[in-house]
DNA sequence: GCTTCCAGTGGGAGCGCTCCCAGATCAGGT
DNA sequence: ACCTGATCTGGGAGCGCTCCCACTGGAAGC
């Protein structure tokens, strides 16, 4: 706006001509690596500042090999998963992380055909200088396309079956088995789960950690009504749950979604939460805090999942060997249970 | 995994000899440019068959002066703001729109001052081909880089003050009007507004439309309470209302979160909804069905804003000139009004 | 028969940076 | 004086691609 002329970026070369130095001094000065004298450091530093020199990132990736960017892969058929805000966490935490280490976050929602075709080049082009993937399911042909490719993958929750050599997960068998035990606790004897999609590891785990909890207290686990983590889901596997085994007097919900779709069930069946029924959920999200009653759920700890995954996967790219890491989850006790 | 040695990246060049080929050739029919006879390109696909060849994105991106990139900005100071689905689904919608043009998706949350550095770093170096910039504040420093970029920039809603040449907004004024006429419909006439932060385009507007309608029905507007679009806020400025205009038979909230909280401490304070007080809330999000009553709420389209905007940025990096959009909003009413 | 044209071809010059390496400079030690 | 070894310096060769251009040869036009 200031200048009139729409020149053309300055490039290095540039630089180093209006401060007198040869291209390769230039560049050292900008990198600031050593063997640079004082005075052309600074004639450097002038010219850029009198030029309004910026690097070409493109230029340097090529001469690099090295793209300046992380991506963040998000698999999974339906974009509703996107609906809650569990991913946009995850995103704040993972974007926070690689804002210190200088990485850019390329995101990609892996949903279509198309979208899994551009996430398979993309690692098989090295378009990216390392991949965090969430969201695989079971036989997730993205897992596969993970494991040949030459660069630092980090998996966010385990994928069904394989444990892979990087990844940082919740931990949701204990939170599973906390929440039933905290039902228990509080004298159910009862207890109904609604667990997640039992194709993904999470869904599993949790259905494991309430099965745990339940045949530790000596008490019978339910067979598990599954919802596949929406609200709707919830909702109506409360009421099946409630036709099946209408004395029941507590629900693990696998995540608050379901969890505030039986809440809605229940209120409409009549029974009281937690008087006749207690409920707990997962996540503890905002869903949980606006519920009616207040959910009694498990927090976990995501902002750190994304901030943990983008750590570990810098640590990979600097070449270093980071260990597996999962982290702990937390019982939020409110009204509903 | 499969193959020993972890051989290198074959290149443009080594296709081009395995196909017998000058590397100009195999560049054309790589990119089915036209001047290739049929049997050379079919040459050419059948090495890059054997040789497993990927085209290296950086070394086209610096040819082609394409990053092949666009990127979403997202500014705020809060990461909470991105806490409620919103931008989540703005992500979907654009995600798919640039999957569309074969275009990468790179997500900058410019929350701090090292972010918005980054930022600034991006527009000046190119680092993308187009730029979608949301969440602008009054006196956003971003808004004077974006405009002095020679870049493609589409805003996602009006920054507050300067109407930009590119944008796709949403209906606020309208929306707004629409669901403070609604109130009026239902016979209420001291209707209340918890306004969303009046230094963002949409508070603004909302709290617009919402005087508009009451003065075009002959009643009172009410001073604004003003929110930060947090459910916690939404219930504090619900108690402010009832404190000052113990009176008012309806509130219009200028987003679904504060609509809740309102709802929370309108319970808390014993008044019915809606037979005391009529609630309407604006964004139709998740937790308006969640609610308790569940909201009557403006719904907005906010995929398809998100996938507008990547559209006109496509249109724009093509080097035609869109003109700017405003998506229609349309009022869904449940049980609080 | 001769131009005229154009699909097809490959050489080569970039794109803007990094980095290796050979040479220069200047200490200090003997 | 000389040599050794450090700190500087700039030339030049890439990184892997695109694209301009000059060239070929065969089909078409007269």
């Amino acid at each position: 706006m200031t200048e009139g002329a729409p020149r053309r970026h300055p490039t290095l070369d540039e630089v180093a001509e209006r401060a007198g130095v040869s291209r390769s001094v230039a560049s050292r000065a900008l990198n600031n690596a050593p063997h640079v004298s004082r005075a052309k450091r600074e004639a450097v530093e002038r010219a850029v500042r009198q030029l309004g020199y910026v690097p070409n990132p493109t230029a340097r990736a090529l001469a690099t090999r090295q793209t300046g960017a992380a991506a963040l892969v998000i698999s999974g058929e339906d974009p509703s998963i996107f609906a809650d805000p569990f991913y946009a966490q995850v995103i704040v935490g993972a974007s926070a992380a690689l804002e210190e280490a200088d990485l850019h976050l390329m995101l990609c929602l892996a949903a279509s055909d198309r979208g899994r075709k551009r996430v398979e080049e993309l690692f098989r082009s090295k378009g990216a200088d390392g991949v965090m993937l969430m969201g695989l399911r079971e036989d997730d042909p993205l897992t596969g396309v993970a494991e040949e490719a030459e660069m630092p993958v980090v998996f966010g929750g385990r994928p069904v079956g394989s444990a892979p050599r990087w990844y940082v997960d919740v931990d949701n068998v204990g939170g599973a088995r906390e929440a039933t035990e905290y039902l228990v606790s509080l004298g159910r004897t009862r207890v109904a789960v609604i667990c997640g999609r039992l194709d993904t590891e999470a869904g599993r785990a949790r259905y494991r950690g309430y099965r745990d909890a339940l045949l530790a207290a000596g008490l019978d686990p339910l067979p598990p009504q599954e919802g596949d983590f929406t609200e709707p889901s919830g909702s109506a596997a409360m009421a099946v749950l409630l036709a099946n085994h209408p004395d029941l007097d507590g629900v693990f919900a696998a995540n608050d979604n379901m969890a505030a779709g039986a809440l809605r069930t229940l209120r409409e069946a009549g029974r009281a939460v937690p008087a006749d029924v207690a409920v707990v959920g997962f996540d503890d999200l905002t869903v949980a805090r606006v519920a009616d009653p207040p959910l009694t759920t498990v927090h976990q700890p995501i902002t750190a999942l994304g901030r943990e995954m983008a750590r570990m996967l810098v640590t990979l790219i600097n070449g270093q060997d980071p260990t597996p890491l999962i982290l702990p989850t937390r019982l939020v006790t409110r009204s509903s249970a």
